[in-house]
RNA sequence: GGGCGGUUAGCUCAGUUGGUUAGAGCGCCUGCCUUACAAGCAGGAAGUCGGGGGUUCGAGUCCCUCACUGCCCA
């Protein structure tokens, strides 16, 4: 390991490297523990949301893989048993839908292959390509533990899959029927409610005359917007209290153009304010439809008017063969031809499309797989309410409840052939359904032969069936394994709000479920609080682009993580992504910020440089402190320097804000807490002032620089181990160097988090006292360089000061004179008393600046410039005028002393003493100014 | 239609149970190649906290209302 760092960091150089060091080392690799062995180390389990096989990653699988191996490592880090376990998920219709677009390039189709050898091409897809998003994973450096990756239709998943199912047959949790579900014409399946998404269109609501039998030239004008259902229709419903129809309650109507009798019924779904209040009822078309047909419990059945593919069928007569579409604008031309289209209105309304491939659902009345939800959401609402399960930001708990409280049951049933087939079994004599873990051997209904007789049933399982049972199945469950035992329930799961309800919601349903019925390892009896999949929920927010506007590929405003990457180093956009991460914000992925963060990365790659170099002269000089050394805790007494003292008393703070920052999931704070300390104080300070000590040449005082140096190595590696969750390459790479290569351990990441106790490094010492004096020296250089600067005093001179401050203060100054010259550029610095400063007389050649404590005055020959001193003198006396007087009017309130807390009160009257002193003194400058302007 | 958010510096965002002078990054202005870093250093400017009203000694923060805007569900 060379530690003549290059001068310019460059990510791609070391990325790869420890990526695959990581992978290969098993550094993260997650042992089940012994089950003998009595209590272990707390475990942190989680789950890795499992990625389409299909997919590639996105921003959002970034920014959620960053969170989940920030908290991972985190947790490893401090010693917990942390297990992270990645998979993908075979994610049905899509995966069908890539291989069948492949057949087609190839000139054939999945019906032309038969089932079995398309499952079979399907699997070689995967093998193929399906790595390829977990591969762009191990790139970002994710600390799962890859020797426990799964595939939702692995063997093991899948005999844990058939279980379920049965087991919730057996318990009448599942059953079958004939209902309305969303249809997908193109993928040829139903899908559920939550995969059809609804948006406004501007469309048209005709109006339609239908016909009432017996009375001649009298009609009902019914509203729909979809007219070519109409061929379905069984009965027109109005509103019982709609006046207007009353009379025609139990008359019948001729439905154009089929020439059905079809019966008027009253009905509260038909609403009197919207259309003609009389609503066309297509059961087999319209979901509403389809519920007043259950309601009315009618004579006649429901008529299916349009096949798999939305063309009409022989049921739809004349038009059968012609896409929905093409119906409709017939339909509408013969009804206008007949003289029954009464208006064509415009008007938007809410179209559903498949979620996977856009095109408009048609609602279809099929025999389908069901869940009956109701049983499960009780026990996962239940599990939520009782705090067994948390979320944040909490106000998806709502979201989450009002989603439980409105659930339908779910249609678990896909038309597909990729996925986990139902295991039911239809028997060809008495037509029942056998469902089976294994293929039965006879019909368990009327004992028919299995071989001839029972077909399994074709549907395959809804993919989301499956994932909500991964919390539990990736351990083993049916199985009560050690695995299951030790990570059940899971800490935490880390997702986005797009999949609370697909995952979520079905995962604390599912887990509630069956876990339940799993005894804990000690054997007694579970309860829901153990039965959860997981205990806490933590929900990030969208990543957008820098606009703000949703990444799409329509807009072309995609972008690529493995492309960010390429040009800024996977720590500085992890780093970007969790300082933006702030709860229940959106992201708005700025370049900007990812470049500052690569400078972010370079700076501490050039303060790694830098004490490197240190290293090296000391060596040269026959020092070198030991690795054992580097990898302790620097010890520290009240003699210690300043700076060090100081920096261990920020580093502790920076510590423990990082820490708490991390189990608030608030990735913000904790990146902006490391980013200050290593770059507005480590550097900017610290490093400028134990510059000072670190002098290994000749005559030189070896010891002091020894002991700057090793403390420095200490408080750098400490340091590098608070950055390593979110810089874990950098601090991999530079931590390493740091030790020559030989390491106290094989991984950063498996070294100690340093949390807020490391403050014993300065027993002997208060930290307020280190981080007082150190203030006083900052402000007082800060005042020096800003006076320097008003006087426009050349950057390369140095100048004569005076300082004239009170008692303590002018006693740090005075221990620390070295530390003011150096920084500050100062050849001469002369302490006076505050008293003595008499800005009008004395000093008033000088120039100088105020701060209330400290006056400081800059020696500089060059004439000053009156006008803009006198500019910034009137700014400054003006702000201070503002503020004096609210500050007044606030203590001359009796209601604010009286009820005001003590604190406020004296905080704000020393604010206000020291404003006096500020205003008298810029007045005086002021004067002064006059003075010398006068001469 | 029902529900939930958001509006703070030029941009993107923090701002805890109401409390002293509202912060950060990027950008902007000025000056520096001070050998760890120009992906840098030093200094600086910039906000009537969406509008209005209320509660309070005190409101970016709590309440009401309006405007704009985003999302979820139907």
């Amino acid at each position: 390991m060379p530690r003549d760092l290059p001068k310019a960091y460059d990510p791609t150089a070391i990325e790869d490297k420890w990526a695959e060091y990581w992978v290969s080392e098993r550094i993260f690799a997650a042992p089940t523990p012994p089950a003998a062995a009595g209590p272990h180390a707390p475990t942190f389990t989680m789950l890795l949301p499992p990625p389409n096989v299909t997919g590639r990653l996105h921003m959002g699988h970034m920014l959620n893989q960053t969170e989940m191996d920030i908290l991972t490592r985190w947790h490893r880090m401090r010693g917990d048993l942390s297990l992270w376990v990645p998979g993908t998920d075979h994610a049905g219709i899509a995966t069908q839908m890539m291989v069948e677009r492949k057949l087609m390039d190839e000139g054939t189709s999945r019906q032309q292959l038969g089932r079995e050898a398309f499952v079979e091409r399907v699997w070689e897809w995967k093998k193929e390509y399906g790595g390829a998003i977990l591969d762009q994973m191990k790139r970002l450096g994710a600390s799962v533990d890859w020797s426990r990756e799964y595939f939702t239709m692995d063997e093991r998943l899948s005999v844990a899959v058939k279980e379920a199912f049965v087991r919730l047959h057996q318990q009448g949790l599942i059953y079958r029927g004939a209902y309305i579900v969303n249809w997908c014409p193109r993928c040829q399946t139903a899908i559920s409610d939550l995969e059809v998404v609804h948006h406004e269109q501007a469309g048209k609501l005709y109006e339609i005359r239908y016909p009432v039998i017996g009375e001649d030239g009298v009609f009902v004008t019914i509203a729909t917007t979809r007219p070519e259902t109409m061929l379905g229709d069984v009965a027109v419903v109005v509103n019982p209290t709609d006046a207007r129809y009353m009379h025609l309650h139990g008359k019948k109507l001729r439905l154009p153009l089929v020439g059905r009798e079809i019966p008027i019924l009253p009905d509260d779904w038909a609403n009197p304010e919207f259309g003609t209040g009389a609503v066309k009822v297509t059961p087999a078309h319209d979901p509403n439809d389809f519920a007043i047909a259950q309601r009315q419990n009618p004579p006649w059945r429901a008529i299916v008017v349009m096949d798999e593919t939305a063309h009409m069928n022989e049921a739809a007569g004349a038009y059968a063969g012609l896409d929905r579409y093409e119906a409709r604008k017939r339909i509408l031309a013969d009804l206008e031809a007949q003289g029954l289209l009464f208006a064509v209105k415009d008007h938007v309304n809410a179209i559903g499309k498949c979620d996977r491939c856009k095109t408009v659902v048609e609602p279809r009345l099929s025999t389908q797989w069901f869940i009956k939800i109701q049983p499960l959401a009780d026990k996962a609402m239940e599990a939520v309410e009782s705090g067994a399960i948390r979320f944040t930001p909490e106000q998806y708990k709502k979201t989450y409840f009002e989603w439980m409280r409105n659930i339908h049951d779910w249609c678990i049933s896909r038309q597909l052939w990729w996925g986990h087939r139902i295991p039911a079994w239809h028997c060809a004599d008495c037509k029942e359904i056998t469902v089976a873990r294994e293929t039965p051997a006879a019909c368990s209904h009327c004992g028919s032969p299995g071989r001839p007789k029972l077909t399994q049933e074709t549907d395959v399982l809804d993919t989301w069936f499956s994932s909500g049972l991964l919390p539990f199945t990736v351990f083993g469950w049916p199985a009560q394994t050690p695995d299951l035992a030790a990570f059940y329930p899971t800490q935490l799961l880390v997702t986005g709000f797009d999949i609370l309800f697909f995952w979520v919601a079905r995962m604390i349903m599912l887990g509630c479920h069956f876990m339940l019925d799993v005894p804990l390892p000690d054997g007694s009896k579970r309860t829901l609080a153990d039965a959860i999949p997981f205990r806490e929920v933590y929900i990030h927010a969208l990543v957008r682009d820098a606009d703000r506007q949703k990444m799409s590929k329509t807009k072309g405003n995609v972008i690529d993580p493995i492309d960010i990457i390429h040009r800024y180093g996977t720590d500085a956009v992890r780093f970007t992504l969790a300082s933006m991460a702030s709860p229940g914000t959106d992201i708005a992925f700025s370049e900007a910020r990812t470049e500052g963060y690569r400078a972010f990365a370079n700076k501490i790659w050039n303060a790694a440089r830098f004490i490197f170099m240190q290293m090296d002269r000391a060596k040269e000089a026959g020092i070198e402190v030991t690795r054992a050394e580097i990898a302790s805790s620097p010890v520290l007494e009240s003699t210690s320097p300043i700076e060090e003292l100081w920096i261990a008393s920020r580093f502790n703070k920076c510590a423990g804000n990082v820490n708490i920052a991390l189990a608030n999931y608030r990735f913000d704070d904790a990146a902006n807490f490391l980013y200050q300390f290593f770059w507005g104080e480590f550097c900017d300070w610290y490093l400028e002032i134990a510059k000072l000590r670190l002098d290994f040449s000749e005559g030189a005082d070896r010891s002091t620089a020894t002991s700057a140096l090793s403390t420095l190595l200490k408080v750098f590696q400490s340091a590098l181990r608070l950055l390593s969750p979110f810089m874990p390459f950098l601090t991999e790479e530079i931590w390493n160097a740091l030790y020559d290569g030989r390491p106290p351990r094989k991984s950063i990441a498996v070294a100690t988090y340093p949390v807020h106790q490391e403050r014993s490094w300065i027993e002997n010492v208060t930290d307020d006292s280190a981080e007082t004096s150190m203030r006083t020296l900052q402000e007082t250089i800060s005042g020096v360089r800003t006076r320097r600067k008003e006087l426009s005093v050349e950057e390369k001179i140095a100048v004569s000061v005076k300082i004239a401050a009170v008692g303590n203060t002018a006693g740090t100054i005075r221990h620390n004179l070295l530390i003011v010259k150096k920084l500050a550029k100062v050849k001469e610095l002369e302490l006076i008393h505050f008293n003595d400063r008499d800005s009008g007389g004395k000093y008033g050649n000088l120039a100088w600046h105020t701060m209330g404590k400290i006056d400081i005055f800059v020696d500089y020959e060059k004439p000053i410039d009156i006008p803009a001193e006198r500019d910034r003198l009137t700014k400054d006396l003006a702000k201070y005028e503002k503020e004096m007087q609210s500050k007044q009017s606030q203590l001359q309130n009796e209601g604010f002393l009286a009820k005001a807390p003590t604190k406020v009160v004296e905080g704000l009257r020393t604010r206000a003493n020291e404003l006096t002193i500020l205003l008298e003194k810029t007045r005086a400058a002021l004067d002064a100014l006059d003075t010398v302007e006068s001469r």
